[in-house]
DNA sequence: AGAATAGTGTCTATAAGACACTATAAG
DNA sequence: CTTATAGTGTCTTATAGACACTATTCT
């Protein structure tokens, strides 16, 4: 080829909510360049393993956690000689998302979940990938099914407000939240209802489909 | 590193109306493989060269045309072991936008303009790429001045209302493209008219900011 | 004057926000 | 019966589409 390559590694922000937080799930590096510091999981391409690049973003997810993921999607790609110490390299990035309760076990040891908006300081260029990934999150949000990844498989509406809300920051009306989803019809009343407080049980609901569905309009 | 890297290459779909028709700048290929096809202009990273994969990018029009681009924006990264005959593969797509005048010279033996409605057999999945960049300019230019960047710097607005129904696909409203387009305070009016048969001249208008703007409704 | 396109005013239909009202559970 | 949240009905307001009407140029 003749041609100098650049490294190419794939980097993955896998985000949940935890206490109606948005988190993102750093692993303490196993390997130099800083190692022992919080980051993103990434790895290599193993292009004996892998049949591309999402599929090298799921092994990366599968190796460094116990997540069952609900949402990955390819965020961008990072590159240049500057960001990273061994040299000129590219950056494919992913965001996944998953609910807390499919997160499984986090080894307080080798990973924790960091409320984005409190961030240790991040490595090569992470802190722009969360950062990057937190924008398309919250600006896809208003117009698709996206935040209910965030949640388990049924829910009610006053729950999906709340993630609604949380992810893209700031209050819905609460009538105006219900006409709007249910018009979009990528939910669905299942049989049961939850109860939990001296008041009228809540419809249970969940996804029609298992694609993100976007909206006609704008929430 | 003790790993095999998968290849790294830059493809740009460049993009320009002629005649009213969205076309995209193919180049005969000069190298194995596929030698002597048509296909998007592409290109290894120079590591010496280059400050980033946009820097890629800007050489490889640069190098391969002598257009001056109004528009660049990184589209997706397609990957996987079977696109390129020389094995495993990461191609990093960019898209361009640059209107017909600013294009300069296409010298037919090695360059031409085909019309999206009508393209040939591509190799690689450089189909799958320009497929992937007109969706994304579908969809973008329906809240944001991403049309502008295809017309010279003053333009009528019924020439931009053309430009946006090519682009889009559909025909719109021309009070409520007129008033909304002026609404979003993205085009300013600048001295001059233009005249050019047996009726009322057009006021001119131009980009308020070279920055790609995003509307706060859609069209 | 006629033709053709630019530009404006205004009516209507639709959708979102606001908010009051009813429903259903537990204590 | 009170309290708290779920769910519905409806008024108001903003906006897009439709379309008629005026403006300006050339022939």
């Amino acid at each position: 080829m003749g041609f100098e390559q650049p490294i190419a590694t794939v980097d993955v922000a896998l985000f949940t909510l935890r206490e109606g937080e948005l988190c993102v799930l750093l692993n303490r590096r196993e390997k130099p360049p800083y190692q022992d510091t919080w980051a993103l999981p990434g790895g290599f391409v193993h292009v004996q393993e892998d049949e591309d690049l999402t599929g090298t973003a799921r092994r990366v997810l599968r190796e460094k956690t116990r997540a069952k993921v609900a949402y990955l999607e390819q965020l961008y790609t990072f590159s240049g000689a500057a960001r990273d110490p061994r040299g000129w390299s590219i950056s494919v990035s992913y965001y996944a998302l998953v609910p807390l309760h499919a997160l499984g076990e986090v080894d307080n040891t080798h990973a924790m979940l960091a409320p984005v908006s409190s961030l240790p300081s991040l490595p090569f260029d992470h802190s722009a990938i969360i950062g990057t990934a937190v924008d398309r999150l919250r600006n896809k949000s208003s117009y698709s099914s996206l935040p209910t990844y965030l949640l388990p498989t049924t829910f009610t509406l006053a729950e999906l407000k709340k993630v609604y809300e949380q992810v893209m920051g700031g209050a819905l009306d609460r009538t105006s939240f219900r006409r709007n989803m249910l018009a979009q019809e990528v939910i669905e009343p299942v049989e049961g209802a939850t109860r939990g407080g001296a008041h009228r049980p809540a419809q249970l609901y969940r996804r029609k489909s298992d694609q993100l569905q976007q909206f006609a309009r704008v929430l």
